[in-house]
DNA sequence: AGTGAGTAAGACCGGTCTGTCTGTACCCGA
DNA sequence: TCGGGTACAGACAGACCGGTCTTACTCACT
């Protein structure tokens, strides 16, 4: 829904710095939430902070997104495709060679991005657990969170794994808690999460 | 810290009616903290509620608690006894007969846990996602979520497991990963941890 | 030159938050 | 009978919240 601004807004407009303006200032604030969101959590930050950070009137800002909570939603969106496809999946495909070792990549990317020192866990079991799985915004991230729960399906779909999709839930079950785990300073959590990654596989394996 | 309300605070103390109410709101306070923290966060809950719900001026809440945050203590320590302890160690010991069973009784446990209406999830979890794991809370979080880890160390000892520690925190991720997942609806994500659980007990066993 | 859309800056609204402080009533032992 | 401690009730302070609205300015297009 928000990614209008760039496309939809000026279709075949010619009004070029007009357009440009105004999409500024949308991924402006766009890229401001995306950072303190991410860093500190929904409720932790402010419209006002977001506003003074983003250098944008609040009329600019409430016009551009109607309520906090739909930033809030643009932020989730970006986030699936900044972090889930691009710096999760897309690294994981990159550095196995078949699914299976792709789908053990995921723990490797993991490791990584545990040993990061602004470590920030996952924006949507943050949001999930701060919102309640009743909110909007945590109804949202249960569904981002099937997303994640797709890419691992269609990898063991493509790995010829035994039911797809409980392999899946399963694979889940240990990407969330080996992020808890990183939560609390274990920054082996991605290595154990692996290691029982694998026996997955294999009772999954024909 | 705070169960000396009960003990230290009349040691020698006659006055019996006296000492009661003290005992009275201070308990009150923590029962009411203890049923809205763990059902609804910590965060959304305010002072005024608390005061409201618990039948107690301000002033007396400010007395018993100098401040909120010593109040989430209390509760935190409240939730490791009442759920860590008493509904999931003990019932999983009452539940196994040798230490193996009553590693994998936690998932049984667990299982019933996810299917209550009023599911709430962790505590510990909410609320060190919720500060952060460098706020005072976030850190005392860590502790108590580590204190868990110590009884399931303690059975993997008795159960002639190598390398507990290590089990210990691959279980302890099963444990949180399976409450994530039935925070999200997945109603069955105790017995997808049982399973792994059961393969991390077998590379585990002499 | 004038118009209208978009902008920045910020006052303002009602409400919430944690925490302090005042006033009043009770009960107890001296 | 009286003083001290505790209790309740609630006003209040100061900050912040999300959201609305006003004012003045810029600038592209007619």
């Amino acid at each position: 829904m928000n990614r209008d601004g760039e496309t939809t807004l000026p279709p075949a407009d010619d009004h070029a710095a007009l357009a440009g303006r105004r999409a500024d200032s949308h991924e402006r604030i766009l890229a401001v939430a995306y950072d303190l969101f991410s860093r500190r959590g929904v409720r932790d930050v402010g419209v006002n902070e977001l506003i003074e950070r983003s250098g944008v009137a609040k009329a600019t800002f409430y016009r551009h997104f109607p309520s906090k909570d739909s930033l809030v939603l643009a932020f989730l969106e970006q986030r699936d495709q900044l972090w889930t496809v691009n710096a999760i999946v897309a690294q994981a495909k990159l550095r196995g060679t078949t699914p299976k070792d792709q789908l053990l990549a995921i723990f490797d990317v993991f490791g990584e991005w545990f040993r990061q020192d602004d470590f920030e866990a996952c924006s949507f079991i943050n949001i999930l657990l701060e919102m309640g799985p009743a909110h909007p915004l945590g109804l949202a991230s249960i569904d981002y969170l099937s997303r994640i729960r797709g890419h691992v399906q269609a990898l063991a779909e493509q790995a010829g794994l035994d039911r797809p999709e409980d392999f899946a839930r399963s694979w889940h079950i240990l990407m969330k808690g080996s992020i808890v785990s990183a939560s609390e300073g274990d920054t082996l959590a991605a290595k154990r999460a692996q290691q029982m990654a694998g026996w997955l596989i294999e009772h999954h394996s024909g």
